[in-house]
DNA sequence: GACACGTGGAT
DNA sequence: TATCCAAGTGT
């Protein structure tokens, strides 16, 4: 057999796990967490394994702040997958307004109707069904079963990437995806206790969203601080090439919107005329539409347009 | 693996 | 005002 990098990376982590330090971490986070918590409605003790996965989906590139309201306002109309189900997609897509990326809203949708059809309409609490529905990836399907259904699974997201790259690696930021290799290094910080291990998962995420952040990172509150690696080496700056800026205004993304928008003010089709007046480009505008009626977004009839009904 | 995909808060 | 970037997923 032969023993590869790979292995040895692998075994070095085992190790590292068995350290102090290493085994404090999670320790120290979740007790940290367990006084500054912020109070989320989905985090409460009566928050279904469906308002759990309707959380998640929402906060996908979305900030906390923009998701509550919209939360309270969807498992109010939609309480279940079932419910959802039952209402056309279009319905879901205007319900879910300005959040952004209304694909997240198609599939959403998409996927109570899959929980109702595989499922029996409860939302199932294994990774490898969780993954096979509409929308769900490798972060929220572990999500979901470890906040939902208190499983031990690494969730790593954008922020235990950052965490970890600083607390444990000493560099200044995560990856921009989630690779296995973050998977098995998140892993091996959880205890073993499975409670333990979803607390700590949701404790490290809270870490990086108010503490360790991105831009500024309020080190002086951090509960790591003593034994952060990138703070110890001198909080070095990233050393990799600078990420693209990401441009909006203007670009097709733009005028999906704008065309969205118009789409979800009105109960009844819109006649193509009152989308041509929302971009003065007619080649971008139909270049946008034409995405949108291929995502199943829009919805033409003759010459009018309007939400999925 | 890079790229497309919305919208707005924070600085 | 401009730029960063926010609990990612699917292709």
């Amino acid at each position: 057999m032969t023993v590869t990098a790979y292995s040895f990376t692998v075994l070095s982590l085992r190790i590292a796990s068995n350290d102090n330090t290493q085994i404090a971490i999670a320790a120290t986070v979740t007790r940290w967490y367990d006084a500054n918590a912020r109070d989320l409605a989905w985090r409460r003790p009566g928050a279904s394994p469906w308002g759990v996965l309707v959380s998640e989906v929402m906060l996908q590139q979305t900030q906390v702040s923009r998701v509550e309201p919209a939360w309270q306002t969807w498992m109010e109309r939609w309480p279940t997958p079932a419910h959802l189900a039952a209402d056309p997609p279009g319905e879901a897509i205007r319900a879910w307004d300005r959040l952004g990326y209304p694909r997240r809203a198609l599939r959403l949708h998409a996927c109570a109707t899959a929980i109702v059809e595989r499922h029996d309409g409860e939302v199932p609490d294994d990774v490898e069904a969780l993954l096979a529905l509409p929308g769900i990836g490798t972060y929220t399907a572990r999500a979901v079963a470890a906040f939902a259904f208190r499983q031990r699974h690494p969730v790593v997201d954008t922020n235990v990437r950052r965490v970890v790259a600083r607390a444990v690696a000493g560099e200044a930021d995560g990856g921009a995806n989630t690779t296995p290799a973050d998977l098995r290094a998140v892993e091996v910080l959880l205890p073993e206790d499975e409670e333990a291990a979803a607390r700590a998962s949701v404790a490290f995420m809270e870490l990086g969203a108010v503490v360790c952040t991105a831009r500024a990172p309020r080190c002086e509150e951090c509960p790591l601080t003593a034994v952060c690696a990138w703070r110890l080496a001198g909080s070095p700056p990233p050393d990799g090439p600078a990420r693209r800026s990401q441009r909006y205004h203007g670009t097709d993304r733009y005028v999906r919107g704008l065309l969205m928008a118009v789409l979800r003010a009105s109960d009844t089709p819109v006649p193509a005329e009152r989308l041509d007046a929302v971009w003065p480009d007619a080649d971008q505008r139909h270049r946008a539409l034409a995405g949108l009626l291929a995502d199943g977004l829009v919805r033409r009839r003759e010459e009018t347009y309007a939400l999925p009904g």
